[in-house]
DNA sequence: GGCGAGCTTAGAATCATTCTCAGCTTGACG
DNA sequence: CGTCAAGCTGAGAATGATTCTAAGCTCGCC
């Protein structure tokens, strides 16, 4: 790892970036959550599964089980690192970029890559009914592909 | 039920309008097949899981097991005759409203209603990438209720 | 009334996800 | 620095939705 050289630690340190996450985000910043912190937030934005984050840590040398990357990712989606997309039933994917997007899904590869907010607009929304709270809105344009 | 009194027997005999739609589709009209048909269309739009429909089926009296349900929904999105949304990981609903439109989905009950399709306005879609064709856009409004 | 393709079904199998709970870490404190 | 409780981890069992299997019915047709 680097030494820090400048003031610039933000760049220069990733490591201690990941660290920052899990305490803005009140999680105890152990092994394995820092090391998946990393994986995930490291590389840009991403759309991943459980299991494939789980042997995407397995093969950098991690060792971390199943139910610990699922609870990691859950606690992330929780704290607001991460957010869960429903694309696919029967499968769940997170994304990195926590922002209002939408989504290309390809439904044959399964892979999902985002729409910038401003590439699409929503015009009009109806308000909710009893004046509920809207928690949130998804939009997902199906590829047949 | 009803005799044929007059020659609007699309109003007059529902279990015919079944049994056309099944045809239509191309499907054999099978004592299971019509009796799921009548409960997923004789009651306006809905928004039903295989486990709900099948016990809905139970209860009045059709015999029908969960796998026939399963494979039942299935052939019917295939045709055309219902179209599957998907809000939550892990279980799957259908809709007998084929037309595009969008939902509420209530996050605590589970509940899905429909949004009129000109009740929310999509400007600007992106086109897909390298001219893959869209074979769909589901947009939900979530509700933390 | 007989046949073959198509359907149905009970139960096993699968898949993603969650639970359990015993044992290990971590950060706090002295 | 040792100690400790709260928090975290993980192996494996449990769960829940869905799919598969393969054996036995049904439907429409001749």
């Amino acid at each position: 790892m680097d030494k820090i050289l400048t003031g610039n630690w933000k760049s220069m340190r990733p490591y201690a970036s990941a660290l920052d996450r899990l305490r803005n985000a009140g999680l105890r910043p152990t092994r394995q959550r820092l090391a998946l912190a990393k994986l995930l937030f490291e590389n840009g934005d991403r759309h991943i599964t459980a299991e494939d984050l789980h042997s995407e840590a397995r093969n950098a040398g991690v060792s971390v089980s199943l139910a610990t990357v699922y609870n990691t990712l859950h606690q992330f989606t929780q704290t607001g690192l991460l957010r869960e997309v429903v694309v696919e039933s029967g499968r769940a994917y997170f994304d990195t970029n926590t922002t209002q997007h939408s989504h290309f899904f390809f439904e044959k590869s399964g892979r999902l890559i985002d729409i910038p907010a401003d590439a699409i607009e929503i015009s009009q929304l109806p308000s909710a009914p009893n004046g509920a709270e809207i928690s949130g809105i998804d939009v997902t344009v199906r590829i047949d592909a």
